[in-house]
Formats: structure tokens, sequence, C-alpha cells
DNA sequence: TATGTTAATGAAAAGGTATTCATAATTTAG
DNA sequence: CTAAATTATGAATACCTTTTCATTAACATA
């Protein structure tokens, strides 16, 4: 099947602007040596055609792509990283990165991922709310290509990465909850293997080990119906909690609503609830959910700036 | 700035393998005549050198990139849209497309942004929630790369849409909102210039004015926020709606939230509200939204399958 | 065994650009 | 007004594949 796509390529340009190609090609590139006259021809003529340079012949050449890859998970299911995701493209955008996106499952091997990421050629992969194997990401790392990460970390390989203080906002929960003389907290996880979740727990605990506190403890699946069932599980029981400290917003939103419309308890007289990473629905006056604010902005921006500044400047000679 | 991506080629491997370089092409295409016998000889020294095709190069010859760009708006605060984005990147995923993502706001000018989706040979462009010019829109097909949209359309120009029902699905609402017997209907409308708000409308009024009922009528701009501020405004003055019907969903929340925490009314008994769109928050129990369905995963799938359709069975000479 | 078919292979060209190098045109300095 | 320095230009090359074409090897048929 010949896909004969009508482009027009630089030659023609030249052609009918009665100039080498060479100087169409300058023309375009706004550096090298081109008399305004010529310029001026070329783009009249470029225009004329409807010409328009081909980044892949470009790329061949230059060896540069401007285009990264971005690996998301949980898009769909917390407008954290929907946010994340917005927030990440806006910025390549302004940067003029072109982005190329892959939308995976949280608990998704990036195995067959990764590679369509190289074989075209992106300058960098921003990985987020999904875990890459050390083995992947260390490919990636000695092929030159870089990889940041956004909320998740692999221990021991040479990636750059990003994340709240998950622990210290943990430990702040705990201590809020004491102060307020709270005897009974407990802690809804997400997803076991997520370091977020991990670490955020890790910070609550030990605040409460510390004083001698116990907690009660359940899993959803980082989603508000997982979430609402555990809270379900986690009131209806004989010595409920006084505080649930979730590892999410959205689980947070399903908590209350589990306990208000589920079992008409009273927030925060009967029970307190807190979440983390502030996403926009915490503010909505049927919640008013208290919560850890993760600065996402911040994330974002220093991600990208860190990715872009090692695409720039690579180490030298990452292999061997 | 000497970028040396230390890319292994292909006739690295044909020397490492011992065969010419268009054994190698061959046995990475999974056509062409190859013998087991080199081909694993290629495989084999493929993997030793960490070789991995070019994709630029190849799209070079080819004239094919299997790539296709997706410009979205509204993804950031509406989960409708953000759903929508999953699912079509899953599905192009599915189908061996890679994605270039730009995400814009809903007002945005496109102009600038298809030029780079051109420059970078994607096969074939996906907007959904933000509008396209007609001219850019025709300079698009004009050049080979079909255009399809979800949720708009440009009237008069040769590209693929699917919206839902829109207009349907306002006449249901009405008659729903009759036959409940509520006397004073009210529309709040999103941002003027969406065909799907307009069309909404359209339908919502055409039942109401055949039946002689006058409806009331505000605006919003498509968020929580506002819709909660335009709800305050409607639901306050002397003579307030019995019912409101929102332009999309979660501006029926921020209204729900109005009307119930804002100003204490009970729904639905004081006052109806009626959404559209179905996204999963409408399901949370604090509020348990009416809404009106869109058929997603059709529409998903409907235009990703036009679109790489068309992409395949080009219209003869697009040009002239 | 000789001949005709098919499969496998390598050499070479093509795809559209950026860039180097040599040459030509222009400007500046002397 | 000439020499030197600078700027502008075009021809040719390189980037890395896929694909065509011609050649060779393998195989089956007569």
């Amino acid at each position: 099947m010949k896909h004969s796509r009508n482009s027009v390529t630089s030659i023609e340009v030249a052609k009918l602007a009665g100039v080498s190609q060479s100087s169409v090609s300058r023309a375009f590139s706004h550096e090298g040596p081109v008399s305004v006259k010529t310029r001026r021809k070329v783009l009249d003529a470029a225009r004329k055609l409807g010409y328009q340079p081909n980044a892949m012949a470009r790329s061949l050449i230059t060896r540069r792509t401007s285009m990264v890859g971005m690996v998301i998970a949980n898009v769909h299911n917390n407008p954290f990283y929907t946010e994340v995701l917005d927030l990440l493209s806006r910025k390549f955008q302004k940067l003029g990165q072109k982005v190329m996106l892959f939308i995976v499952n949280r608990d998704q091997n990036l195995d067959d991922i990764l590679p369509q990421l190289l074989e075209y050629q992106v300058e960098g992969i921003l990985v987020t709310a999904a875990t890459l194997s050390s083995t992947m990401a260390e490919e990636c790392e000695r092929r030159g290509r870089p990889v940041a990460m956004i909320n998740r970390y692999v221990p021991g390989v040479h990636a750059s990465w990003f994340c709240c203080a998950n622990y210290e906002g943990g430990k702040m929960v705990a201590k809020l909850l004491l102060d307020a003389n709270h005897q009974r907290p407990a802690f809804l996880a997400g997803s076991e293997d997520t370091t977020t979740s991990i670490d955020r727990e890790r910070g609550f605990m030990e605040i409460l080990n510390q004083e001698k506190v116990e907690a009660l403890r359940e899993i959803g699946e980082y989603t508000y119906q997982d979430a609402y069932d555990a809270a379900i599980r986690l009131l209806d029981r004989k010595d409920p909690p006084d505080a649930i400290f979730c590892a999410n917003d959205i689980m947070a939103l399903g908590v209350m609503d589990a306990a208000k419309n589920g079992l008409g308890l009273k927030i925060p007289e009967e029970v307190s609830i807190i979440g983390f990473d502030d996403i926009p629905m915490s503010y909505w006056s049927s919640y008013s959910l208290t919560t850890v604010r993760q600065p996402i902005q911040r994330m974002v921006d220093a991600s990208v700036e860190e990715l872009l500044n090692r695409i720039e400047n690579p180490e030298r000679e990452p292999l061997q």
C-alpha cells in the first residue's frame, strides 16, 4: 500500500525560491548565515507550497528529537495524578518538548513500554505513579536516556526521583492526632507495593510507637470504593478507631462517605479522617477534608527541569 | 554540543553477525525472506550490542510513523475527560499507535499546536474537548492527516466527529422533569462556546417551550466553583427553581453542595438536580447524582477506529 | 544430470534534512 | 583602490533505515 503523503520537501522549496536546499535549511533553522533577502524568498516559497520541515529527517542528522517519554499510572482513579499529568504536559510544552504518552496500570510491567520509547528516540523519560524495574531504569541510563520519577524511586539506580516528604508527612499526621487527644488511630494503606503508602505509614507508626499508641490497620487499593468498604470494616467493629489516616485523599473521601452516609457517624466528632495529597475535591463543602498537601507544582517543575538538564548535560561516558 | 548518543546501528550488528545490513533489517521487520539461521545470528548480535531499530530512520523511508496526535482540554477540571484521555491512550496503545500528547485550555487556539504535530509526522489527530478552527482542520485533511473529534464538531469541514446525543439528552431530561411535575426548571450552562452545552440546552428548551414552561438560566465555566456560585445566585432569589439541569456532572456536584451545604436545601425534596456525563463521583453516596450517561467507551472506540481506518485507507488524492 | 523455481542474500539507492567544506560575494580596513 | 576579513551560498556528505534489484544458493522437477 503506497502511502504517498504529498509531502513537500526542502528541495522543492529551494527550486521555487531559486536557491539551494542548504539555504532553505538555514532559513528555517534560526541559526546559520542567511541574508535577509534569501530568507524572505525561502519563507515565501515555503508558505506558497505549505512546506514544513520534517522532524524525523532532522532528528536523524541532529541526533536530537525534542521528545520525552511520559509514563503515568493512576490517572483515572486519582485526581492527584490527573493534575500531575496536566502540569507535566504543559511544562514540557512550554519548554519546547514533545511528549510521547503512555498511560499504564499502577502494577503494570513497563518492560514492553520502555523499548518503544527508546525506539522512538525520546531524549528522556519521566515516570509517575508507576514502578520501573531497576534493570530497565539502568538500561535507559546506560543508553544516555535519563530517567526521572515522581513519587516513586528505585533503590540503587542512577535515576532522578522526586517524592514529597511522605515519611515526614506521616509523622506530622500522627503528632496532629496525638495532640488532639486521639486514643485509637488507624491507618488505611493503599497498595502494599507503593513507596508512597509505605513511607507515609512508616512515619505515622514511628510516632505512634514512640508514644506506645497502638494503631489499627486496613488496606484498600487506592480507590474510593475499596476505601469505603475498608472503612465499614474498620468502623463497624466493637472497638472502632477514633481517627483514620488514609494513604491518599481519594480513599479519605470514600472513608468519609462510609462514616457519614454508611454508618451515620459525625465527622469529626465521632471519628476524624485525614487524607494525603490535597486534591481539589478535598475543599468541597460536602467533605472539607483535612489533608497533607503535596507541593505538586514544585515536584513537577523540579523533575522536568532536572530531566531536561540531564539531557542537555549528559554525564561523561555513561557506558563503561 | 556534540550529542554522541552511543547508538548502535544495524551496520554494527551486521558486522558482528557476519551478515549484510539488509539481513539485519529483514530479521527485525517480521516480513521478508530470512533464513532461520541468519535471523538467529542477527538477533544474537543485536542482543549483545543492545541494538534497537531507529524509528526515525525507519519512518523516513517507510513514510509511516505509527504516531497519532492527541489534543485534549479540560482534563484537570472534568473527570469525564480524564477518563476519555485514559481510554484513548490505552486504545491507541493496544493498536500499536504511539501518542503525542498536547493538553490545552478549552478556549486555547490550536494554531501553534497543529504545526508541531504535522512537523512530527503524526498520521492522524484526535481532538477532544478543544475546538479546532475550520481552516486548521482543513489544512490537516488537505495534507492527508485525518482529524477525528470527540464532543466537538466543525461545521462544513471534512473531519470525523463523535458526540453523544446531546440534543436528545437535553430533551430527555426536560421530559423527566415535566413528568415529575416540576414547574420551574433552570438550566445551568457551561461555557457559551461549546457545542455540548449548547446542544444539551437546545434539546432541553425545545421540550419546555413545547409545553410552555419557562426556564431560568445561569452560566458557569464548567467548574465546580463556578457552578456553586451560580447555584447560590439561582436558588437565593425570590422565585427559585425547583429543578436544575446542569451542563455537566462536575457542575451538578457544585450545585448540589451549594443547595445542601450552602443553603440547607433538601435534595430532591426542595430542588432536583440533574447532571450530564455520568462520572464516577456521581455514584458517591454524598451525592447519588441523577445524570445522563455518555457512552464513553463507545465514543472512544468509534473515534479511534474511524481515525485509524481513515489513515489506512486514505481518500484518493486529498489535494485537488 | 540438467533445467527451471523458489528462497536467501548483499549491494545500492532512497527518504528529507543539517552540516561541513570550498567557493563566491560582500564588506571592512589599510 | 587593493588586500584582508567576513559573510553568504551551493555541492556534497552523513544520519539509519527499508526496499528494490540483481545475484547466488537451495531445491524440486523432468
